[in-house]
RNA sequence: GGGCGAUUAGCUCAGUGGUAGAGCGCUGCCUUCACACGGCAGAGGUCGUGGGUUCGAAACCCGCAUCGCCCA
């Protein structure tokens, strides 16, 4: 036995870091069958260089779950990705190395890129070859950072299992997981008005959307109606109007009904329009009449394709108004306001527009201004446009009943922590509109694995895409050659060219499961994991991530991915505003973790409840240092006091005092148990250190005489068989929480790792409590309480002698205290301890009165 | 506008029908033979608000307010 003389927390995390590592402590034991193991889908965290307090919060939470599993005996398979795919890196690798990719310039082997002091200035256009090593570079750079601070947090993650969602591994499962939705008809190709950021010049889907207020104006624009009044729309996007293909109102609007079928004409112009009814036109709404455009928003989507309307886009997929003219303009001088407009962006185009519908009287009244909600992509800084592009489509039951409901039973036979997230879930279902929107006109992602045949014109044929075969995969249909052609074909007429898209990041992300299970790579390895146990995940992506992997399971294995779904909260800055690091309120972990220590930071995460959003709060970790320090003492004092002796026999346990302890005991392994199966670690931590704090301030006085042999051999033995049972259960309970304090004590008595043996059962400690009786120990803790706050109150040490102690109380407590009288004297320095029958309890004592001087 | 959640001590939060709880902070005491990187104790709240159910409500029901999130 090697007890320090002097417990520490320093450098506790090196040493068992170490000792993990080299005993393979977390490694997963593949030899076990499915209904052995318990496997999670780790979410792998965004690649972005930097770090904050908010990412050790909710992988603590998973952490807890892990430790507790294997501990119950499950052969834990615990992968940590690296989502190092699509625009994030992408954006990261422009700032960091000021360059920008530019597709058409060719590959430039050995291309050497400093990190630019100003690099958003620099904006240097290289190849994507060389984009994409840059990018490849920036993030493996960024992953050993990431790993070094899990580690550091004691995340029980198998490190061998490590996966990317760029790596080729993620490529051939996308591709392979693509190619099987297209052949069953679940993935489509179509030319469709599409949500597009003009910045990152791609499209966007439903669920990277977010509305934000911004300030815009009413502008009432008069359209000519044959030998009638003008009618008066309001617009916030005059700018539009070339783009104008009809005005409609609502069906019941009295207003507009005689105007139904009958054409006006656009101001400035000319061009003859259609006013119709749709239901979805909002009386309420400016004049109640609006133009319909193509395309200005969502709403103008839907009207065009119900009422059959033509195209006249006008936007170009740079925000610009295009160069040619949509349409033959009848007026006049439609053709000088249109070269005005050209090329413009939009604002500046609608700047322009307003003055010359100004000028030529078609603009009346003032501008209206207002607030009101616009689209955006979440990363964009623009609002979204609307243009016309070749996409592809994964159903999702946005446009299909059936298949949305059998989504959203998915989501009912799935268990949720805590299970009101649900809710969240089953609305997103419910509201889609759309099917999930799969290629990206970006760089840095998985291909599509596909290219389109060149007709004898070079026009490519996309209604036959050709496709890679699955032993292909991954492939890069940018360099490889489809079968059947030769690479010198790329691009020439009777040839092929690839097909230019990425596929969206969620499409990759969607099947963590399959990637991290070896789907197609390692079936051995799949069928002893998947389906998988737990998603733990924060609760904003429930829409994107959560839901797209459900999609992905329904589609390809008619199954749900896990089990079991735990939603992290976030973590808020005292302000109650989230963490992150677009705000610049968050803080690096590391410093914290240095500070007080990664168990310490740990109790602060866990003390954050599954779903709640929680304060980052040094104060918790103070609490948590001051905890393991106190676990490292108590413990010292426990195995100090029976100096060698482990006694592992119920029959020694004698003492009504002690038996009661362990009946205490029992019970609360019983709740912590029960805490830990429905995922509510915060719990399960709350009553093990309440529990613990008790032991210390009132058994462990309690005893402290009796364990030392003040009244005999057979009574300190019951206190020694009680102590090391306690010890080593409340360890237990801890290690989840505070692994690294927990294999600290272990291993000054025991060998191997805590963490790998086994959660204590009630049994196990009911057999050492005998008949105890728990009252008899709360009894004798107030008691103790009772004599410690009149010493306190006395402003006397607690060490002082007490003349009298005399308890007055029920004749069944009291009998109870009498079988505790000895330990009680002991740990109240009482001369005498009487007790007294009483309807009203209490505890009179009386202290010595010091002599004076 | 719809949905979900929150509102309890100065702060952070527990508490799913039976006398208001914990930790931090604050104040006081104790250098005690596990622990000063400590211990013990104390003060501090009409449980957001208005109704209702009940012998009894912080808790259950309805309305309202404020905050947050998700979705339109």
């Amino acid at each position: 036995m090697a007890v320090p003389e002097k417990p520490t927390l320093d450098g506790i995390e090196e040493t068992w870091l170490q000792s993990w590592e080299k005993n393979e402590t977390y490694r997963f034991d593949r030899t076990r069958t499915r209904d052995q193991v318990y496997s999670i889908d780790t979410p792998p965290p965004t690649v972005s260089g930097s770090l904050h307090v908010g990412h050790v919060f909710s992988y603590t939470h998973t952490d807890a779950i892990a430790r507790y599993k294997r501990m119950c005996g499950r052969a834990v398979f615990y992968p940590m990705g690296w989502d190092d795919n699509g625009l994030p890196t992408e954006r990261r690798v422009q700032n960091h190395f000021g360059v920008r990719c530019d597709p058409s310039l060719p590959y430039e082997s050995g291309l050497v890129v400093d990190p630019q002091v100003d690099a958003k200035a620099a904006n240097r256009p290289i190849s994507r070859r060389n984009f994409i090593e840059l990018c490849d570079k920036l993030v493996s750079q960024d992953e050993k950072k990431f790993e070094e601070l899990w580690r550091r947090l004691g995340l029980s993650v198998d490190w061998s299992l490590t996966y990317t969602t760029i790596g080729p591994t993620a490529q051939a499962i996308s591709q392979r997981a693509f190619l099987n939705t297209l052949q069953r008809g679940e993935a489509y190709q179509a030319e469709a008005p599409t949500l597009w950021d003009v910045d990152f010049r791609t499209a966007v889907a439903q669920a990277e959307l977010e509305d934000r207020e911004r300030p815009g104006a009413y502008y009432a624009l008069q359209f000519v109606r044959s030998q009638k009044d003008p009618v008066v729309i309001e617009t916030t996007r005059p700018e539009l109007l070339p783009a104008c293909v009809a005005l409609v109102a609502h069906p019941d609007d009295k207003r507009y009904q005689p105007m139904f079928g009958t054409t006006v004409k656009t101001p400035l112009f000319g061009v003859e329009v259609p006013v119709l009814a749709h239901p979805l036109a909002d009386p309420e709404k400016g004049s109640g009449i609006a133009m319909i455009c193509t395309f200005g928003d969502l709403t103008d989507v839907i009207w065009w394709r119900e009422l059959n309307l033509p195209t006249r886009s006008i936007m170009g997929w740079d925000g610009r108004i295009q160069t040619d003219p949509p349409t033959e303009f009848p007026a006049p001088n439609a053709s000088s306001v249109w070269s005005e407009l050209a090329g413009k962006t939009v604002k500046a185009a609608q700047a322009r527009i307003v003055e010359l519908l100004s000028e030529s009287g078609d603009l009346l009244g003032e501008p209206r201004e207002i607030t009101h909600a616009v689209k955006f992509y979440e990363k964009g800084d623009r609002p979204l446009e609307i243009v016309t592009t070749r996409q592809w489509y994964i159903r999702n039951g946005g446009r299909d009943p059936e298949l949305r409901s059998a989504l959203v039973e998915r989501g009912r036979t799935l268990n949720w922590h805590p299970d009101y997230m649900r809710s969240r879930y089953e609305s997103w279902v419910e509201g889609l509109n759309g099917d999930w929107l799969v290629s990206r006109q970006r760089f840095f992602g998985v291909p599509f694995p596909l290219w389109y045949r060149l007709d004898e014109d070079g026009d490519p044929v996309f209604t036959e895409p050709l496709l890679a075969s699955l032993d292909q995969l991954p492939v890069d249909p940018a360099s490889d050659a489809p079968a059947g052609y030769r690479p010198e074909q790329r691009g020439t007429p009777g040839g092929f060219i690839a097909d230019p898209d990425v596929m969206d990041t969620w499409a990759t992300s969607s099947l963590t499961p399959q990637i991290a299970c070896g789907w197609g790579q390692d079936e051995d390895l799949f069928n002893r994991t998947y389906p998988m146990d737990l998603r733990p995940q924060a609760h904003e992506i429930i829409r994107t991530w959560l839901f797209s992997t459900v999609v992905r399971a329904h589609l390809e294995f008619d199954c749900l991915p896990w089990t079991d779904v735990a939603i992290s909260g976030w973590v808020l800055d005292p302000d109650r505003k989230k963490m992150s690091k677009s705000k610049g309120n968050a803080l690096t972990p590391l410093h914290v973790l240095e500070q007080y220590g990664s168990d310490a930071v740990r109790y602060w995460a866990v003390s954050g409840r599954p779903g709640t959003d929680t304060a980052f709060d040094e104060g918790q970790m103070k609490v948590g240092r001051r905890l393991a320090i106190k676990i490292l003492n108590a413990s010292k004092f426990a195995l100090g006091v029976m100096d060698g002796a482990r006694i592992e026999d119920p029959a020694a346990v004698t003492s009504p005092l002690d038996q009661a302890l362990l009946a205490q005991l029992a019970i609360l392994v019983e709740s912590v148990t029960a805490a830990f199966d429905s995922y509510d670690y915060a719990r399960a931590l709350d009553h093990t250190e309440r529990f613990f704090w008790g032991f210390c301030d009132d058994y462990v006085e309690l005893v402290k005489a009796r364990a030392y042999g003040s009244f005999g051999v057979e009574q300190a033995a019951s206190a020694h068989a009680t102590l090391h049972l306690t010890l080593l259960t409340l360890l237990r309970l801890f290690a989840p929480h505070l692994p690294f304090v927990t294999e600290e004590v272990w291993s000054w008595w025991l060998e191997g790792s805590i963490h790998q043996t086994r959660w204590p059962t009630v049994e196990s400690v009911q057999e050492f409590a005998g008949e105890g009786n728990p009252e008899i120990y709360e009894f004798a803790g107030e008691i103790l309480g009772a004599v410690r706050k009149v010493k306190s109150e006395s402003k006397k040490s607690q060490r002082v002698e007490a003349q009298t102690v005399l308890v007055s109380d029920t004749p069944a407590r009291i009998a109870n205290g009498k079988l505790v009288h000895d330990d009680l004297v002991a740990s109240t320095s009482a001369l005498s301890l009487e007790f007294s029958e009483s309807q009203t309890p209490s505890v009179v004592v009386e202290l010595v009165v010091a002599e004076a001087e």
